[in-house]
DNA sequence: TTAATACGTTAGCCATTGCTAACGCATTAA
DNA sequence: TTAATGCGTTAGCAATGGCTAACGTATTAA
């Protein structure tokens, strides 16, 4: 799965990068709000870092993951891109039968 | 899998809402536009419908499928719920290591 | 130095997902 | 009415995803 926005979909991902959020974390201190084993928890964050979405430094025997902002940025824009046509289509009823459902009658009137 | 911003995250998916976008579609005019078999997009179409991403309403032998308003609204909602955080992160940097990472410690001074 | 402990990662398994092929059903044509 | 066509959905299967258990490695303790 190389794709940002579906990787960071997941439930457990979203929350990992929510504790991100406030700050640099080990493996083990993120798996501690977590139901599910720490190895379960390294391998969402490796995942994540597949796509650039955090990034790890490597201090003793732990290693610290952190938000990778330009890759948040692109999450960001991402959404974004996705979203500006549907939401158009939600502020903007009229728009949404006019172009090329019907391209040759007249629709309304 | 019941979480609407999963559901929209996959590719193929954020697509078909995409071309909903513009207008109410059967499902062979969706799966006009994609690589693979009209019954893969109808299995992902019944998948939006069950998150309530969609509608779909009959009319003789085809089905009509079409966003859903609410259901659209609530997945703004719930990538904004899910963004703030995050956001506030990358715009304001200096809040990053305030809160909980060193409670009892002066951090900086 | 050697043993024990704690960290993060890989191996392997089961469940879920996404797909094509086969299907049922409705509509149209003969 | 009956046959043929076209619609959307189900059946079944291969691939992927997410998990626990076992592991390698590094640090700490004896």
């Amino acid at each position: 799965m190389l794709d940002p926005l579906e990787v960071a979909a997941e439930p457990n991902r979203r929350r990992l990068l929510h504790l991100l959020a406030a700050g640099e974390r080990t493996v083990t201190e993120l798996a501690a709000g977590f139901t599910v084993s720490r190895s379960a928890v390294s391998q969402h964050l490796l995942l994540l870092e597949q796509v650039g979405l955090v990034s790890a430094r490597k201090e003793g025997r732990n290693r610290y993951y952190c938000l990778d902002a330009a890759g948040m940025r692109n999450l960001r824009l991402l959404f974004e891109q996705f979203w500006t046509t549907e939401l158009d289509m939600l502020v903007d009823d009229a728009r949404n039968f006019t172009t090329d459902r019907l391209p040759t009658s007249e629709e309304s009137s």
